[in-house]
RNA sequence: GGGCCUGUAGCGCAGUUGGGAGCGCGCAUGAAUGGCAUUCAUGAGGUCACGGGUUCGACUCCCGUCAGGUCCA
């Protein structure tokens, strides 16, 4: 993609700068402009290099890379003459490059573009936003057109995942950003190389008036069959010398979108520094689209060759600001100053915590951003990178010494340096920090939870004399109880102990198998998408906002059940529609799509449902033809399925109800993270950290209720999104708006955003009642609700299961639930009472005719007491065994009881003195079988069961032989 | 999507070959006491997350579900 790679491959060794000759970069310590890797016998006074940048272009690949540093040699120049030509370009602040790039280009006719979100809301395989032209992929595909063909954007960009990950350079690195906004300019099938290379060095050296002599370009030497750009060569050569211009291969100056689809060679734009770090850098990339590759491999032209470019606005502002690192910009600066207030430190006088302090800034930059566009810390997908990104920050913060929640502060300072360019920051400040304090306190506790089992586990291996803790007993702690390696080995180290940081990998590495395996290709994908037809790519119109019925409409597209095109779609057949015009709603933002009916003069289908076609593409409705066939040109009567629709009315507007009243009761912390608005419920997830009182419910359904009674007339007008949201009108996390929007407005008690389809006046709601709240994930809390005529069924079912209740305990309703208590406790009594009596009458032997009391006979010169009970529960036959057993105060007892499912309970105890010789589970072993059990127990307890009660007589006749035998007699 | 861990009294937790469901704090009642987190006694409070299975018997073993935690993708 079209971003600005990074040059990790171009660093210089300093050991080099020796040789370096007279004429290149004056700072000879870390300069890497220097020939030091040039061969000897190259001439040294040579000014200009002596290879041009042509002939090495042929050299092998790891040559060309560096050739960069030989090529950028700077003009000679006498050392005094260098700053004063370098004071001449102004230090921008970032958010005047960011401003400045933008008018730019939409003074050269750009439409400026929003960035998208960072959460893709049309791509479910890309986890976040990671380059400036995702939002305009399928405008490069030629799938959708819109109504411009030049844009340019700031893009919010994460490079957190995949072939881009920059995680775990973040803090080592002056460069690399987790985070980060990308500056590119587009061009869709309009400008080409030519305007693109114009544009780009006119802004660069006019605009920003960087100084000419300091940028180098490189263009597509040749390789793989692929033929070199000659014509961007000569078009560069306007502005550059020769020996500025670099040609590099297919790595550095070709790019593809994936292994098949557009692609095309590119150009990078380089500024040499020749101090620091990173002596030069590369600051643009732009890709000329121009083929597209086929799946063997060839590449054929594309009708509309396109531009797509990327300038990372933190790379280049620390260029403008002649920094040596992005982090010295003010893009960061405010929040080193912020931490070092907070940690009591100052940025830069200590490498090691200037590490942390920089993971803090940037980790910050991602969090508030992240939260801002709906991602909530989880520990699933999204969510996890995001908690992941948070507590490595909370480390780090950790070793600055902020042992409290500190990450959360630095909301403040990017609303206040970027809330300007972002305004979703200053939007949902609250929500943010409320997030992020949240997931403070869960990271403390989970620290917390596990620290005993960390010490128990080093305090297991100091014990034994290890010099460090198992990889594999790390690992456990890391994996199922969240203890971060880092933390792990810190506290370790105070007991003196290392960790085994290999074994540690493997077990990870085994996991990552594991997880890899597990979740490859589970299902395919099922669900065919549909083939794009250009002449389908006006789209439809969509008329459902004013009326359910459509007459007079044209079918203009058939597909099967397979979403292959089709000549027709017959009686008896499934099968896709796509029509010129459409009442039915499809399903966007949470509310279902519409059912209904198509009809011709020669046929009738049911319309069961829609599918999404493609971008720009019309809808495609799936019916079942009943009579006749469908066929394209036919005209149809389209119509919706009214009092379904209706009654998804009533729940989206209610929806909207619903929101503002959170917002109310809650807080405006409130957001919407999801919706399902359907005809029969609606369901409503939204941020907050606690489950719902009951009685913040009765206040929210108070609250809806009395809004629907206003019966208030609800507005729908289209507007432009910036005035929109300036209004206060709330956007939806994730959501990609154009330029204008529609919205759906409850005056005075809602403004949102919204496709959807309302009521005409909120009293069409009717009654509104919550049925459910609960907890989805983390932060995370949902509602459902009814409405109209579902909510008036749902109050009589209440009340009919109240009436069954009240008439069953022949009390008033208010005092139903009082005599349910005091039944409920009177049971409990009676029942101990009942269990006591049982036991009671079984001693004394009085009552039912089955419970004699006990005999006491002699076997094996021990005393044995025997009873044969029934009715009794296990606390019954236990306390009768114990009153025998302090009746004959040393001997044996023997308790049967047949049970009232007429199961037989065995019970044998032995008095203390006697455990030794009588080990009571040994003679219940034994007695157990007789009545087709088994048991076992203590030595002085022992119980076993039976199925047989018929054999209980022959058991205790048994008895005293069986233990007598045990005795040994 | 794939692993691992956890779910026991209002709260925090223990419960090992499957055989009487416990501890601390809190609560109630009674008594003693001039302090520092008073002391003593008695008591109430449990569908051992839920549903199946194995077993004479399951908090305990097996399977499934749900919820929470955590790691990987």
């Amino acid at each position: 993609m079209a971003a600005p790679r990074s040059p990790t491959g171009r660093r210089c060794s300093v050991s080099t700068a020796t040789s370096r000759p007279r004429g290149s970069s004056p700072t000879a310590s870390s300069s890497c402009s220097g020939a030091g890797s040039r061969p000897p016998e190259r001439p040294a006074t040579r000014t200009t290099d002596a290879a041009s940048p042509r002939a090495r272009a042929d050299e092998p690949r790891r040559r060309s890379r560096s050739a960069p540093r030989r090529a950028v040699a700077p003009a000679p120049q006498p050392r005094p003459a260098q700053p004063a030509r370098l004071i001449q370009w102004t230090a921008m602040t970032s958010n005047e490059i960011r401003a400045s790039f933008l008018e730019y280009f939409q003074n050269n006719g750009h439409r400026v573009v929003n960035s998208a979100p960072l959460v893709p809301g049309d791509d479910p395989t890309l986890l976040f936003t990671n380059a400036g032209m995702n939002q305009f992929k399928d405008l490069f595909l030629g799938r959708e057109t819109r109504d411009y063909t030049r844009a340019a954007t700031s893009q919010k960009v994460m490079r957190v995942s995949g072939k881009h990950n920059d995680l775990d350079n973040v803090g080592p690195s002056l460069r690399h950003h987790t985070f980060f906004e990308m500056l590119g300019n587009f061009s869709f099938g309009d400008y080409f190389k030519q305007e693109a290379i114009e544009f780009a060095w006119t802004l660069l050296t006019e605009v920003w008036k960087m100084p000419p002599d300091r940028l180098v370009v490189s263009v597509f030497k040749g390789e793989h069959g692929i033929p070199r750009d000659g014509e961007a060569y000569d078009l560069w050569r306007r502005f550059v010398p020769a020996e500025r211009i670099l040609e590099l291969g297919s790595d550095d100056n070709f790019w593809q979108m994936g292994d098949t689809g557009p692609c095309g060679r590119c150009s990078e734009i380089y500024y040499v520094r020749g101090t620091g770090t990173d002596p030069e850098i590369e600051i643009w990339n732009n890709v000329f689209m121009e083929f597209e590759r086929s799946a063997d491999g060839t590449l054929s032209p594309l009708p509309a060759p396109s531009i797509d470019t990327g300038m990372g606005l933190e790379r280049i502002t620390a260029v403008m600001q002649r920094k040596d690192s992005n982090y010295d910009t003010d893009l960061f600066m405010p929040l080193l100053q912020r931490v070092g207030e907070l940690a009591g430190l100052h940025y830069g006088d200590d490498p090691q915590r200037d590490i942390s302090m920089r993971v803090v800034a940037d980790h910050a930059r991602s969090t508030t951003f992240l939260i801002a566009d709906g991602v909530i810390p989880s520990n699933e997908w999204r969510g996890y990178v995001l908690r992941k990104i948070m507590r490595r920050a909370m480390r780090h913060g950790k070793h600055l010494g902020l042992s409290q929640p500190f990450l959360h502060e630095m909301v403040a300072v990017l609303v206040r340096e970027m809330g300007e360019a972002y305004p979703e920051l200053a939007r949902n400040r609250e929500m943010i920090e409320k997030t992020i304090v949240a997931e403070e306190n869960r990271f403390d506790a989970v620290l917390t939870d596990g620290l005993p089992r960390l010490e128990a586990e080093i305090a297991l291996a100091v014990g034994a004399g290890r010099g460090a803790l198992a990889g594999d007993s790390a690992f456990r702690l890391y994996d199922t109880f969240g203890m971060p390696y880092d933390f792990i080995e810190d506290t370790a180290a105070t007991q003196g102990i290392g960790v085994d940081r290999p074994g540690f990998e493997q077990a990870m590495a085994a996991q990552r198998d594991k997880a890899r395996a597990g979740s490859s290709f589970g299902g395919a994908r099922k669900d065919a998408s549909f083939p794009f037809d250009a002449a389908l790519a006006g789209g439809d119109q969509f008329v459902g906002y004013d009326s359910t019925t459509a007459h007079g409409v044209p079918v203009i597209g058939l597909w099967n059940e397979a979403r292959e095109p089709v000549a027709a779609i017959r009686a008896g057949d499934t099968g896709y529609v796509a029509l010129g015009r459409s009442p039915f709603y499809l399903e966007s933002g949470g509310q279902v799509s519409d059912t209904g009916a198509i009809s011709s003069a020669s046929a009738a289908a049911a319309v069961l449902g829609l599918s999404r076609t493609g971008a720009g593409m019309p809808r495609a409705h799936l019916v079942r033809v009943d009579t006749g066939a469908l066929q394209p040109g036919d005209i149809v009567t389209a119509e919706v399925d009214v009092a379904r629709r209706d009654a998804t009315r009533r729940n989206h507007t209610a929806t909207h109800l619903l929101h503002a009243a959170l917002r109310q009761v809650l807080g405006s912390h409130v957001k919407q993270a999801g919706s399902l608005v359907a005809p029969d419920r609606l369901r409503f997830d939204f941020v907050h950290f606690q489950p719902l009182t009951r009685d913040e419910l009765d206040r929210l359904e108070t609250i809806v209720n009395h809004q629907v009674l206003a019966n208030t007339a609800v507005d729908t007008s289209v507007r432009a999104t910036d005035e929109a949201i300036a209004a206060g009108a709330m956007a939806l996390f994730g959501e990609k708006y154009g330029d204008t929007v529609r919205v759906v407005s409850v005056p005075g008690v809602s403004l949102e955003l919204c496709g959807g389809t309302h009521v005409g006046a909120t009293g069409d709601i009717g009654l509104f009642a919550i049925v459910a709240e609960s907890g989805v994930a983390a932060g995370v809390r949902r509602i459902e609700a009814l409405t109209g005529m579902n909510a008036v069924a749902w109050a009589q079912r209440q009340r009919a299961a109240l009436h069954e209740l009240v008439s069953a305990l022949h009390v008033n309703e208010d005092q139903a639930a009082a005599a349910i208590e005091r039944l409920v406790a009177e049971s409990k009594k009676l029942g101990r009472e009942v269990s006591q009596l049982k036991t009671r009458l079984a001693l004394a032997g009085g009552g039912s005719g089955d419970t004699p009391g006990f005999d006491v006979v002699e076997a094996g010169g021990l005393k044995l007491a025997r009873t044969k009970a029934s009715g009794l529960d296990k606390d019954g036959i236990r306390s009768l065994a114990d009153s025998m057993k302090a009746a004959i105060t040393s001997g044996v007892v023997l308790v049967t009881n047949i049970a009232e499912d007429g199961k037989v309970g065995i019970v044998v105890a032995v008095t203390a003195d006697l455990v030794k010789t009588v080990p009571a589970g040994s003679l219940v072993k034994q007695l157990a079988p007789i009545v087709g059990g088994g048991g076992g127990g203590r030595p002085d307890f022992a119980e076993a069961g039976g199925k047989d009660p018929s054999k209980i007589d022959e058991l205790h006749a048994r008895a005293p032989d069986v233990l007598a035998r045990l005795l040994g007699h």
